[in-house]
DNA sequence: GCAGCTTTGTGAAATCGTGCACGAGCGGCG
DNA sequence: CGCCGCTCGTGCACGATTTCACAAAGCTGC
């Protein structure tokens, strides 16, 4: 294998699309498909084939011209490419209605994210369990990270304790952080922050309904597929 | 008041952020503030102050030279543009950890979209309260929907399930559709889908992660933010 | 009423992302 | 061994988005 120096940075919304590329072509492996075209593949992924060819070559060329890709190898590039080679422990903070369905949900273990340790402030949370993890005290956080040497954490505060929760993280050495609270959070340079706002997501369904509704009824000038999203 | 045309088509991009404003101009709001200059909410959003003045300039022009924006008027106008002058409510499928979890959350109701209904295909879980809201059998999906001329539908099911919950939502009438299932949904042109997917998310992350690992160490290269994240 | 200061609204330039079109490389077949 | 058909990799044009830069406009004070 190459010495894999980290090659060309890859765009952002390339990034973005891998992950569900990735998803789709372990599913495709499990059922015995040995091989996939860029068609195919896109078929799949509800986007253009042009754009998946373009994206996968910032992996390198590991397609075979007039057969495709393989499949396991693809797979094998793309984990690699993306860090998914080893597990990513992550930690959770807050345990509410969100924090516990978060840490309960099995799709986090499963995908290389297994939850390392969920915190919250509420003494009466403490020692409860969720997803078969302890709750320990907030104040614990540091030492959970260190201990671990976590990467990751996530936020599934309320809004108002999501920015010192981001402190904590951040001072404890954590350098990427999943946002669930509708809050902007702000953070040193070199800290990555996606934030996840389920209620923004709602509202930018809202915005097309209402647009729908106060349209004509040229159903047709309306992109079907919108944002992150697919729809044929 | 202007007889409101839907005036011209606004981009995705900004539509993206416009929640985001809407809520920290709501938030302000609260804390007295009667007026904010696009430098000041470009702060709060962590964004480009030309940005939200373009941004806003798609709603009209509601800002005041040499003041600002005055708050009020801005989050009604931003309402009115979003859809958000009425409630939207909305129909869960699925009632496991991510359904119970987001029918519970009170963010839901808060922001314009009570959970009206939820429905899921396990007989166990028929009548179980959840959210205060009583769950109810699959099938009765598109009565629910047709009852209460539901818009908007949330996916909440396993990967396995969420197509066939898609289809029954497009059936019934549903023509937006938030989705949480790790699974590409295929849908007729003129409904909208969004997709959120905590995996994806994290995987994201980790490319990021990976990169600083294996990276000399020019940590200033690395942009500080990303995606719809924010960061200072 | 006018000068000066501030902040908006918006053309124009720069950047980023997408999709097309096509040359290049590979496997299969005669 | 050479030809054919297929599919990748990518240059290029186009469209969308971001950023810059500045004229226009409102407010304050004299």
């Amino acid at each position: 294998m190459a010495p894999h120096r980290t090659r060309r940075r890859i765009p952002e919304a390339t990034v973005a699309r891998l992950p569900v590329y990735l998803q789709i072509l372990v599913e495709q492996g499990e059922h015995g498909v040995g091989n996939i075209s860029s068609e195919g593949l896109a078929e799949l992924a509800g986007v253009n084939a042009a754009k998946v060819r373009k994206d996968l070559s910032y992996l390198g060329s590991y397609g075979t011209r007039g057969v495709g890709y393989e499949v396991d190898y693809l797979v094998y590039q793309m984990r690699r490419e993306l860090g998914l080679d080893h597990d990513w422990p992550v930690v959770i903070v807050g345990a509410g209605n969100l924090g516990q369905a978060l840490a309960g949900y099995g799709g986090f273990g499963e995908r290389g994210f297994p939850v390392a340790g969920v915190v919250d402030i509420d003494e009466a949370k403490f020692d409860t369990l969720v997803g078969g993890v302890r709750v320990r005290p907030l104040d614990d956080l540091s030492q959970i990270v260190r201990a671990k040497s976590l990467s990751i954490g996530v936020i599934a505060t309320p809004p108002s304790a999501a920015q010192d929760a981001a402190d904590r993280l951040v001072s404890a050495g954590v350098t990427s952080i999943l946002n669930f609270a509708p809050v902007v959070l702000v953070v040193p340079a070199g800290v990555t922050v996606r934030k996840v706002d389920l209620a923004v997501e709602l509202q930018i369904l809202s915005y097309h309904e209402q647009r729908r509704a106060s349209q004509a009824v040229p159903l047709h000038s309306i992109p079907a597929n919108v944002g992150r999203g697919a729809s044929a």
